[in-house]
DNA sequence: TGATTATGCCTACAAATGTAGTCATTAAGG
DNA sequence: CCTTAATGACTACATTTGTAGGCATAATCA
C-alpha cells in the first residue's frame, strides 16, 4: 500500500479528488468545470487544492505544454479502504456490525442493499 | 437528533468525548488520569480540549465546589451514527454493502462478525 | 498588435486544531 | 499561617484548512 497511508486529505481536497477519480489526467480549469455544478470555488482556489495535493503525494501531475494534467496517485478504493478501516477501528473497536446497524438506522438499508450484502456475506464464508 | 448533527468534532477532541462516554461525569484531571495511558498530553491541554468540547455543544458542565465536572451532551451512538453516515454518503454513495466490502479485505471480518451481521440482516428483513 | 485569458508560482489571511503557558484564586497539607 | 497543588479564565503560537489575490508569461481573440 506504499505510503498512502498516512496521507491526509481534507474535505475540500477529497472533493478534488473525487473529479480526478472520476476522470484523469485532468487540467486545472477542467476540473474546475467539472465542480462547478457542485462547489462555487474560484479557479484559483481550486489550484491551490491541487498543489497542496501534489505535495502531499496525493496527485502526481505530467506537463502537457504549459500546464499539468493531474492524476491520483491513490485510488479511490484505497483511500476509501483506509477510511472506513479508521472509523471503525475508533468509534467501533473495529467490529463491522455495530457500523452497518448505524447504516440501517433512518431507513439507511434498502432491500437491495440487504440483498447485496447477504450475497457478500455468502461469498465469504465460502472463502474464508 | 438536535443540534447535534452540526458539531464537529476533531480527533483529539474525540479522544476526550470516548473518556467521557465510558464513564461521566467527570471533572479534568479525572478525565486527564484516563488518558494518561493511550496519550501524553498536558493537562492543559485537556483542559482546552474540555473547554472548546463545552462551546461547542458537545459537553455540558456542573459545578462541583470550585470545579467542573464534565458529561457529554451527544451520544457516542448519535455521533457513530452521524460519522458513519457522512463516511457512506462521501464515499460510497450511500451504499453499505461496499462499505463492508472494505472492512472485510485484509481479514477485517471475523467469522463473528459475519454470524452477527447475518443475524443482523434477518432481522432487518423481518422488521422491514 | 494590443487587450483578454489561462496558467503556474508565490503570497495572504481567517478559522480550526494541536498543544500548551500565565495568572489569580482557592483548597489543602504541614 | 505559609507553601504547594489544583482549577478555571485567558492567552499563545505553529500547522492545517478554506478560500482566495497578485504577478509574470504565454496563448488567443479581435
Amino acid at each position: 500500500m506504499g505510503q498512502s497511508g498516512k496521507i491526509r486529505i481534507s474535505q475540500s481536497e477529497l472533493d478534488v479528488m473525487d473529479v480526478l477519480w472520476t476522470q484523469s489526467p485532468l487540467g486545472a480549469s477542467e476540473v474546475a468545470q467539472e465542480l462547478a455544478t457542485r462547489k462555487d470555488w474560484n479557479i484559483r482556489t481550486i489550484k491551490t487544492l491541487l498543489a497542496r495535493l501534489v505535495e502531499k503525494g496525493a496527485l502526481s501531475t505530467q506537463s502537457e505544454g504549459r500546464r499539468y494534467l493531474y492524476s491520483p496517485l491513490i485510488s479511490k478504493d484505497s483511500y476509501a479502504a483506509g477510511a472506513t478501516r479508521r472509523l471503525s477501528d475508533r468509534l467501533f473497536g473495529g467490529r463491522a456490525a455495530p457500523l452497518v446497524m448505524h447504516l440501517a438506522k433512518d431507513d439507511g438499508l434498502s432491500h437491495d442493499d440487504i440483498a447485496e450484502l447477504e450475497a457478500l456475506l455468502a461469498e465469504l464464508k465460502n472463502k474464508g
